[in-house]
DNA sequence: AATAAAATATACCGATTGGTATAATTTATG
DNA sequence: CATAAATTATACCAATCGGTATATTTTATT
């Protein structure tokens, strides 16, 4: 039915996306839409209600973007521990993944939606309890595989993990410095060893 | 020589920083400004050059209301493993402290800053860097007080304890769950108890 | 190839943006 | 108390903001 606007549509989206993540949204006008796409606001007005709209799709696609990289390191890995240690390795990677949608959307989006956007908050606190849980089920999982100790709060290792990561990209960023990520991936490797694993000896 | 403006000049920074902490650079406009101030453009701009002198004012006035905090708190404690407890005992209650200025400063400038405004990330970027030198001289000062196990990197432990406290804020404030602070607060005097400090027994 | 439908471009809208020249008003100085 | 200087208010500027009605072009259908 509709074809050809599916796919410009998806085109603004693409290409737009990273300019919301670096400048916000109020950072972020028309003209740059406009400019970046080679559209003018007819067109991208006859695929999306209104900025906001556009706002929404952008934060998801970068999203997806980083979820979709995240699933590939994942997908052949069928015990807890070693997703764990998968995952804190793509982070070490994660500026090299994602420097060319200008960061993370979750950091960025989610200091420039509070205060601002309430509808655009809401995204990415969903976001962020989906990204928490993965974390939990990991430590879940690897409990039920007698991996890991059985006494732990996973909940609390999730989110603890979590915010020690978002903390390190956004130094990272800030400072224009990887050791941030790379250091605070060595140290959750060694608590996930120290503190989570069963030791086998 | 400058009796009324020099006030004046205060009184504007102390009311619009706020405002730029919650909704950043491009997200303030000079209306924002006049209104919350009862004053006008002229005499705005009569105490200030430009819409970025005030921003730049702005971030400055923040960070002096948490740093001069952090002082009064440690102002009576000559020791580093008590000034690294009491600092960390501030960041459990940072949030009712700044929660009237909108957040973290660093956090909410740091992303607003980066991709759009260069002049102001760097502002933030030292801003870090003393921060963090403050926790590295609490380090080396329990090294020379030989309480701090002295083979350990000051450096290294600032940095990683530093992008910790951040990302704890960053997720209380878009989470609204004080949960985030507090965990990884008692995570980091674990830390610091069993990693730094040189046990006595 | 003709026609209907979908998609894009053009041209415009009122409102607001940051900023300024100038007039009116305070404040300090003699 | 008069006057000069400093400060604030008023009125305006061009540019840009997000958004829309309509005209034009492109695409799908017959």
């Amino acid at each position: 039915m509709k074809g050809k606007a599916a796919l410009t549509t998806d085109f603004i989206v693409e290409t737009v996306a990273p300019i919301f993540n670096k400048n916000g949204y109020y950072g972020t006008s028309l003209s740059h839409l406009t400019k970046a796409t080679g559209l003018t606001k007819g067109a991208i007005y006859g695929n999306f209600k209104n900025k906001e709209d556009i706002a929404f799709a952008a934060f998801e696609f970068n999203v997806d973007v980083v979820v979709e990289k995240i699933k590939a390191d994942l997908a052949d890995i069928t015990d807890g521990v070693g997703q764990l240690y998968a995952l804190f390795n793509f982070y070490r990677k994660y500026r090299m993944h994602t420097i060319a949608i200008g960061g993370c959307p979750i950091i960025n989006i989610g200091v420039d939606a509070n205060h601002q956007n309430d509808n655009l908050l809401h995204k990415v606190q969903e976001v962020i309890e989906r990204l928490q849980y993965y974390i939990q089920k990991m430590i879940v999982l690897g409990q039920d595989q007698g991996t890991i100790k059985s006494d732990i709060n996973a909940v609390t290792y999730a989110k603890r993990i979590f915010a020690s990561i978002e903390g390190a990209m956004f130094m990272t960023a800030t400072m224009n410095d990887e050791s941030y990520i790379n250091d605070m991936m060595d140290h959750i490797d060694n608590l996930v060893k120290t503190e989570l694993e069963i030791n086998s000896h």
